[in-house]
DNA sequence: CCTTGCGTATGACACAGCGTCAGTATAAAC
DNA sequence: GTTTATACTGACGCTGTGTCATACGCAAGG
């Protein structure tokens, strides 16, 4: 995991030749601006401070975002396929759920430690926008969707209580998102591991029952 | 609970006599956010739409707020109370941990379900001021040393199991938070019934152990 | 009835940030 | 080396903020 006071990213337009310029100067404003997300809020970013470092014009933003909020989609799009990379396991996999899960939250909580202050201002953006709120909202619910129809598979295999899943997993994402971004959000950042054991204690309590023993949940999907 | 399209909170300076009038435009003011905020977005809210419904000027509003901030702390203060009591139950009391536990959510959920909106705006409000982020962050830590501070006294009584109290606290309260904002925060609202059932679920899981068949959990506190 | 005084309210101002546009510089194509 | 397309810019108008100096209105005192 990167240390804190440098930004953990940086957008490289096709490492190979041939790329327009657009193409390498709108790389360099997302990384102005990552650079400038990484160490001071959302709410302090204004068109002119960013491109200030960039040596560009105001206006030249312009000409590669309509506005704002479309550099913060832009910024999303990357930091979404990370996460749900990292949900991958327990959101596909099969063998010992517990287990999954595991490495699930492991994998969440460590993407979102390295890009912590990032996430919140995608977080923080998304209150300030009609458009990028539904795009934010949109990224979550998708969440919401892949988590309902696993708790559903795994509780017609009898591993998980009859509940209505739906709303346990929107609340339990809720759960992920607002703790990450509390907890990783702004410098200096807490201390991943207790995050880590809370949101898996939780997220296994409440779907595979409480006080499991060893590594082995002894039970298996699929 | 109140219905959609009307905002459920209306602040009235001391019923009886005597009131100056500074107090009672003021609380003029305040109506006129609460008003503005229950149906339309904090980002939306600007010194004139505000003032524009009392008759107004602008600048009036700077003889009794320093800034909107100053407002929505004082929004904060009001429905900052009403949370607290609905919390009381398991936060203070004494009895089957469980029942309280119930007592609690159901007086949260019911509390969010009818100040959803402005709860929200709070909540959005504290992106784009440093002092009032502050103050809401204050509010949300309060919750998490009283919630902290119960399961450490839980677990003394052997009725939770031992874990590191404070992060699971801070990540359960979170849940709450975001989650309630996330299902009431706007029109239309959610049924708040699922959502009850969800928190007392993922809230009972995790420290009283899962599954509990009948009304009595067969614990009791102090 | 007319002043005086104080609390309350206002129009007008300077400032910051946004988004646009007509026009200029620069790179690419030939 | 000229033409053409692309990248970039300064300057403008607009919306919203927060702060003045000034005006208003209404009670108490003459």
């Amino acid at each position: 995991m990167s240390e804190s006071g440098y930004p953990p990213l940086r957008i490289t337009p096709s490492p190979v030749l041939r790329v327009s310029k657009a193409e390498r100067t709108k790389a360099v404003i997302l990384n102005a601006a990552i650079e400038f997300l990484w160490m001071r809020p959302y709410r302090d970013l204004t068109v002119a401070e960013l491109m200030h470092p960039t040596g560009l014009s105001r206006a030249a933003f312009y000409q590669y975002f309509r506005e704002i909020h479309a550099l913060m989609q832009a910024l999303q799009d990357v930091i979404q396929g990370e996460i749900f990379t990292a949900a991958g396991p327990w959101i596909e996999g099969v063998g010992d759920p517990v287990a999954l899960m595991k490495e699930t939250i492991a994998g969440l909580v460590s993407v979102c430690y390295d890009r912590g202050p990032l996430i919140r201002a995608l977080s923080d953006a998304a209150t300030t926008d009609d458009v990028f709120e539904q795009a934010w909202s949109g990224f979550l619910e998708a969440f919401d969707d892949a988590a309902t129809a696993r708790i559903e598979e795994d509780q017609r295999q009898g591993l998980i209580p009859d509940f209505d899943a739906r709303p346990v997993a929107f609340a339990l994402n809720r759960l992920d998102a607002s703790t990450l971004i509390a907890a990783f959000g702004q410098h200096p950042r807490k201390d991943p591991e207790p995050v880590r054991e809370s949101l898996l204690r939780i997220w296994v309590s409440t779907l595979y029952g409480t006080e499991r023993p060893g590594n082995d949940s002894g039970l298996v999907r699929k």
